[in-house]
DNA sequence: TAGATTGTTAATCGATTAACAATC
DNA sequence: TAGATTGTTAATCGATTAACAATC
């Protein structure tokens, strides 16, 4: 690990990268200014953010756009294409798999697991849904890093655990669950029913 | 606005819910240290968070886990089912459409809008597409309080001025894009993308 | 040189957590 | 009373941001 990321900016950094890719291409230097304005994000912040991939800007000028999303991306892993593996095929898995936004930014749908016997060997968007108990072969074999896990809460647990187990180091979680893996596992949790209840103390405070 | 709590505790509340709900009915006392083993939080955090809806455990016994529960429902603004409208009818749309996550937890989905005249009129589980232009009356006539962004980003600017003319206070955007509200319209944004992206980098420095 | 913008410092703010007095 | 757990304090840590010297 050379020169930790604050947890703070690594969020940051895609924020940035996708204002620089929606950039209007004659432009080749960006200011942090500017670049705060699109991100909607301090100018200060942006430059202690980019601050942590070294230093690249040209004082009095800005930063190079090209270089910076080269540097952005480069930071966040991405050289080339991430095999994802979803578990669950359920309305939102269905729906994960067929998301352009994953495709567009560099995430390969490479499978999608589901114990119901009656969904195995549907297609979905081009993808066959395949039974749990191939995982460990399939994430070999067609090289997937990422998982999503979109069961319902009860076999979430299980879900991670197979996942761990057949090497899978980063786990984005939708199901409504605590999960507990073993450390140099990473996961994320985005639990949407949450997102709205959250909205739902705002929204009452301010009134 | 009384006593304004800190959004990391808000954030965390909907979590603590989710936990108690989820307890085993004959358990009528939790401690901070049980609550907190659920949620994967410290315990002294779990208090900390919990003093914010004023004092109500049991010194040397523990929280009532039912009072804990009105009280954390009642913060978060939810006392009856709330509305929500989902603009964009793509394959997230539609998914969350369905989502059982949000019934179980007070939510009920109202409408789905979009402007393609082709998906317009067709009914995704049980409710049916209709044109944004209907969006001004729908929100009025159905009560919906909240807004789901689920369209490509370039309409999601757009959207959002709909859903904030029409009264909307509380949006949750999935599109990724940064969208510029009015003060007194609370935006969260979930970006699925992104989750990949920062789960890279994290996959990245401990190799 | 004059104007502009970076990279960094330091002040401030907010969140976390160990520790413990209060108290059931 | 003894044991347990809350509610709060205070230390610490991490993130934000104004300010400005460095420098193109």
């Amino acid at each position: 690990m050379a020169g930790a990321i604050p947890r703070a900016t690594v969020a940051r950094l895609p924020l940035y990268l996708q204002c620089l890719e929606g950039m209007h291409v004659g432009q080749r230097i960006v200011s942090s200014e500017q670049l705060g304005r699109m991100a909607g994000v301090n100018s200060a912040k942006v430059r202690k953010d980019l601050s942590h991939l070294g230093p690249h800007g040209t004082r009095g000028v800005g930063y190079d756009a090209e270089e910076l999303r080269r540097l952005i991306s480069q930071k966040l892993g991405r050289t080339g294409p991430s095999g994802v593996a979803i578990v669950g095929a359920g309305n939102l898995g269905q729906a994960l798999a067929g998301y352009d936004g994953f495709d567009e930014r560099g995430f390969r749908v490479a499978a999608i697991f589901d114990t119901d016997t009656t969904k195995i060997g549907e297609s979905l968007n081009g993808i066959l849904v395949e039974h749990i108990d191939e995982m460990a072969d399939v994430v070999k074999d067609r090289n997937v890093s990422i998982g999503i896990i979109t069961t319902p809460p009860e076999a979430a647990q299980e879900a991670a655990d197979r996942l761990a187990a057949a090497g899978v180091r980063s786990i984005l979680n939708f199901a409504p669950a605590v999960l507990r893996l073993p450390p140099g596992v990473e996961v994320r949790r985005v639990d949407l029913a949450t997102e709205l209840q959250i909205l739902g103390y705002y929204q009452h405070v301010s009134s």
